[in-house]
DNA sequence: TTGCGGACCGAACGTTCGTTCGGCCGAGGG
DNA sequence: CCCTCGGCCGAACGAACGTTCGGTCCGCAA
């Protein structure tokens, strides 16, 4: 008699979660059945509910990983840039670099995990509420850490803007990642890197600044 | 005897097309069933079949008039720029005008038409070959006038870009615009057109960019 | 060697899916 | 007056859905 565990069932081996992203990643949480992902992980269906409690349970582990793979490597940075000594004519080149950075880890880890990204972005919506509230949570802790980073750039570049447009702003930098999936590939569109890089300098600069030969800003 | 007509199934109405695209917007098109169809628009399963064929033409038929209307307004406004006299010393207002009319044309489409634009940006995957080939057809003459715009922006501030750059430009831009979805609400984000406003200025000029009392371009 | 537990499977459960069929009804032209 | 026809419906079809159950296999500790 198990002890009812509403949460994480944290024995699912990544492996497995990750084949059944890639195979949701192309037509969506509804439109991939349990025999689809029991078919393409070379699995019996019924071997499959042995690593999940349901098929809901698999897309809450998809979104659990994913998101706090991306929060951690979000705090990590964020951290840094609040250790370093907070000498006010540097505070322009710290935030554009925390800035730059956070624009660099997000598109890095969708490069390596595109299949998951693509199951992230799409879709909170059919979870239940307990599973919906946790990611909910991890999403928002995530927003706020980019929040902060634009937030820090505007500041140091003008008067302080209003936490509303902070969050707008924030919003429309997150279009430009993430709209990502619907169109990229690796071939056609050069480096995750370039393209992180790309992104930086459209937010912060508009569409017609000039490339520069590296990363440069003042 | 009926020809058989493998494209559009033009009588149906409107309001139908748009009572179908609000169910489809919560859950999406695989995740709304043909009954939640007819419980949420006051009709009877079977009587739905007298307005188009199947759901994937009902799924077509959002895309394709969706995407008209995007189209037949995107096309009105870069006809209304070429028609303009070359007068080389305009230029960089003209082009200024013309992508942020387009984005204001869009996202004015989508204040009105919400559900709608919804269910065309998240999947045209789950369509068969015919229908999906003449959507992906619009989609693909809509993105080329807002990359015709977004080059004519930046050709007449700097050296011209090169169409790959452009293409990407562009897609960054939609995806600043298509986020949306996922976070606007009208009462917490204010109306349509200051936040076409913002997308435009911080497209154009980056996220730190003053906001002027008017949109003014030099 | 025996016993155990986790990984895995085939077969089936009840439900819901998209779609079809035959018939009802009320407005409108002859 | 009747007849037609488009809009609409209840009931049902076979298929596919998520999930469950009993059993098989195999590595490993005792």
């Amino acid at each position: 008699m198990d002890a009812v565990n509403t949460c994480a069932n944290s024995s699912c081996p990544d492996d497995i979660v990750a084949e059944c992203a890639a195979l949701m990643a192309r037509e969506g949480y509804h439109g991939t059945s349990m025999r689809d992902l029991a078919r393409g992980t070379g699995r019996s269906l019924s071997g499959l509910y042995h690593h999940f409690r349901s098929k809901e349970e698999l897309l809450y582990l998809i979104n659990e990983r994913g998101f706090s793979s991306l929060l951690a490597n979000a705090a990590r940075l964020r951290d840094a840039y609040r250790a370093q000594p907070p000498r006010s004519r540097e505070a322009r080149a710290a935030s554009a670099a925390l800035l730059c950075d956070l624009i660099g880890a997000h598109l890095g880890y969708f490069g390596s995990h595109l299949n998951e990204m693509r199951v992230l972005t799409f879709g909170t919506q059919p979870m239940s509420s307990a599973h919906g509230d946790a990611i909910r949570a991890l999403k928002l802790r995530y927003a706020e850490i980019v929040q902060f980073a634009v937030g820090e750039y505007i500041a140091a570049r003008r008067a302080p803007a209003a936490s509303d447009e902070i969050e707008r702003k924030s919003y429309l930098l997150f279009g430009m990642m993430n709209w990502i999936f619907g169109w990229y590939s690796f071939d056609e569109h050069g480096s995750v890197e370039a393209l992180a890089e790309e992104i930086y300098m459209t937010f912060t600069k508009g569409c017609a600044a000039p490339r520069p030969a590296t990363t440069q800003d003042a």
